[in-house]
DNA sequence: GTCTATAACCGGATAGAC
DNA sequence: GTCTATCCGGTTATAGAC
């Protein structure tokens, strides 16, 4: 155990991929997501990880040193995935900037688990005790801090109304996507989360795009 | 264990209201709602929740005889303050529909407890093996049910605008609600829950309402 | 109505064999 | 790198005293 990691592991500096002999570890990040998302944080077990990786409890120690650390390890893992794929490159415009929302609706409408995983995580991590409290409040602000900052410049550029709230939109368009995707985990032949964003997201656009600027595609 | 009848109580017929002597039930309720919202289901202790009430496990279970006969207790007594008090009536208009929505949101804003513990149990219902799976999904389909009759009604009085998509619209405005309770979960002095809501309430209705018919008050 | 005691089991983390 | 063994503690539920 000296010369293991534990939650961070080994990676190049480039992108954040493995080296390979860690698909143990990955195997083990993707068995967790599930039991986070079944159990959550706190009545997850890692016996009950491990047994789905087909090791003991001790073995799974050996790649992360504790429990808290293999749930950072997986935050940190969805993240690489995740929110340098969507909110990496700025958005040119506001239009682009929900069209970008809406595929990662799209994209996560093919991620069951690791959506429910988020929902049970964000509304465990809203005590201040819980390990996750301090991923999930700065993911928050932060993603609110990119998308407000790309609707003040499309106020700017002249695509937005001047009086449009570009905080209160933002944490609106948030709002969508979280309650939906607790609708969806719900009953998720039920819901079609993408088309309820996207319709969300076009009708929101139009609200406070200046009059009689044509929105692109 | 035998005089007591666990998860339900007497109770009136009349409004679910509970006789004397229940002060204890109450407490156990109230100490409960702070437990799953902390804790979720799975990890919340029947002896930690007793610790709270000043009782022992063992003290605890002549009131409810297991730990999910008080969860059902619990989500029961919430509901009964809750869905008859702000779905009770039939709103007359999709105006008075938006405006009960946004006096339950002004009403939760007041119990961080309660929300937290909804927000926790809802995620952890996706599951269907979770106690409360039946509960939310039932709960869920009756609000929807309601609100999509609601508009359907306006939609037919001539007050909303006939293509008024109202399932969509329904299920929109709860993930709204749904979604702003989990921002202002993680941070209840840093989002204003009411005025976002107010804010896509009127926005919604506007969109919606048929152009030049005023929108009362 | 509340307590103590107990049964039977599961939790995370550590140590050390191989 | 994985296992077994172990420590120490927590879990629900039951039984029975008071």
């Amino acid at each position: 155990m000296s010369t293991s990691r534990g939650g961070n592991g080994r990676r190049t500096a480039a992108r954040g991929t493995y080296a390979v002999g860690d698909e143990r570890r990955l195997r083990i990040l993707d068995a967790a997501v599930e039991h986070f998302a079944q159990w959550g944080f706190h009545a997850s077990s890692l016996a009950r990880i491990a047994k789905d990786v087909g090791i003991t409890q001790g073995g799974l120690l050996h790649h992360f040193r504790s429990k808290e650390s293999l749930l950072v390890a997986v935050l940190e893992h969805s993240d690489e995935q995740d929110v340098e794929r969507f909110f990496g490159t700025e958005p040119a415009s506001a239009a682009e900037c929900f069209t970008t929302l809406t595929r990662l609706a799209s994209h996560n409408a093919t991620r069951l688990g690791r959506v429910k995983m988020f929902n049970v995580l964000l509304a465990e991590a809203s005590n201040p005790g819980h390990p996750a409290h301090a991923y999930f409040t700065r993911r928050n602000s932060e993603v609110l801090r990119r998308m407000t900052g790309s609707l003040r410049r499309a106020v700017d550029s002249g695509e937005l109304k001047p009086d449009a709230d570009c905080p209160a939109v933002a944490r609106e368009a948030i709002a969508v996507m979280d309650g939906l995707q607790l609708q969806w985990a719900l009953d998720p032949e039920g819901v079609d989360m993408v088309a309820q964003f996207r319709a969300y997201a076009d009708r929101t656009l139009r609200a406070i795009t200046v009059t009689g600027r044509g929105l692109p595609a």
